[in-house]
DNA sequence: GTATTTATGTTATATTAATCACAATAAAAG
DNA sequence: CTTTTATTGTGATTAATATAACATAAATAC
């Protein structure tokens, strides 16, 4: 089992070594890194040998090479089908965030009350909420991403639920009852960035 | 100083806590409170112990306490006036952010460059970037937070930079190049949500 | 081809955090 | 008033994490 900590350093070496691999780099030692993350070149070539991530003496490391392994550490859960619930400004600030629609979760359908936001015929379709058991049974989708005011949630959450949905992550600051086997995970923006 | 895991607890305990409250719970068990934040009793009641938030025995602890406690903790770095660039979808998802907005910052204005964006008389004023050294002098802000597409990100951060702003909370995966008395910290929301 | 340099990889050490175990004590029950 | 019960508060123990120290090896310089 991997420890948070552990888990987002990873995701920092992703997403800073991405960008050393925009600007030309192809290799990176382990001081540099560390320097540009804030954590000590000793702590990342821990993390790296832990991971079976190799570089080469005085030559250093391989960003390709650290990119893929880290990617492959994360695919183990690969990208699950989700529906996203909620299209006003954090939905689409979710639908933009590559990380998110990317690597972890792939939005098959997103749901809203307002009929004005409804599209059809685009990539990810925007439906309304009565489409949802429909797009829930079509793809197997387990998951559901509440992203709706307060007071929408609850209801939103028992659509969900009664269409057969068995984890939600919850981003509205209900807390949602639910029976015993769904999962929530509720997720508070503020504390996140406050911390 | 206090560590992340440590802080971001607090805030969990807090936003929990402000659930039950609501609810018209007075009092809460560290086994209560445990379950439902999914950390142990005995963490929690060192975590209150380290800082001096007191229980009764058998009766458990006063959550308005509790409350006014953490808060007390957070206030040491109080909120602090801020200039707010971008009000796209992530910009209005975090001036919605009651947490955020509320209790670590206090955001002054927002700049955006869409004129049609522009309201001079709200409450906070969305303005175009050639007002921001004007806002940041009259308030003397210091910190910037940055949510900007990635195209326009180092730009507005010359601008705010120009204009005195000595830290920057930067939501573009831009690595940004700065002097080296500014300080920047990069926020990378799709890592955040992955964790 | 040998010596030197410099970065990795890993073992040992120190620090920090989480869990366990239980004494202390306030409230409730008898 | 005494006993029971339930919960806090904390010292002791274990586990996890970070730091330091250094041996190792690839690349470069000579």
């Amino acid at each position: 089992m991997y420890l948070r900590s552990n888990i987002t350093r990873l995701l920092q070496y992703r997403s800073c070594l991405t960008k050393f691999q925009e600007l030309g780099f192809e290799t990176i030692y382990s001081y540099n890194l560390g320097k540009h993350i804030g954590v000590s070149a000793e702590q990342i070539r821990k993390d790296f040998s832990k991971f079976n991530i190799r570089g080469n003496k005085k030559a250093g490391y391989n960003i390709e090479e650290i990119i893929t392994a880290i990617n492959k550490i994360f695919k183990k859960n690969s990208p699950q089908n989700v529906l996203l619930i909620g299209y006003g400004n954090l939905g689409q600030s979710l639908m933009k965030y590559k990380g998110f629609s990317g690597n972890m979760f792939h939005i098959k359908a997103v749901i809203d009350i307002d009929p004005s936001k409804h599209k059809r015929k685009t990539l990810v379709p925007v439906l309304s909420p009565e489409k949802a058991p429909e797009i829930i049974k079509k793809n197997g989708i387990k998951i559901g991403i509440l992203a709706v005011p307060d007071v929408a949630a609850q209801e939103m959450c028992n659509l969900l639920i009664k269409a057969g949905i068995k984890g939600i992550l919850n981003f509205s600051s209900l807390v949602l009852k639910t029976p015993e086997d769904v999962q929530i995970n509720n997720i508070n923006l503020g504390n996140e960035l406050e911390a």
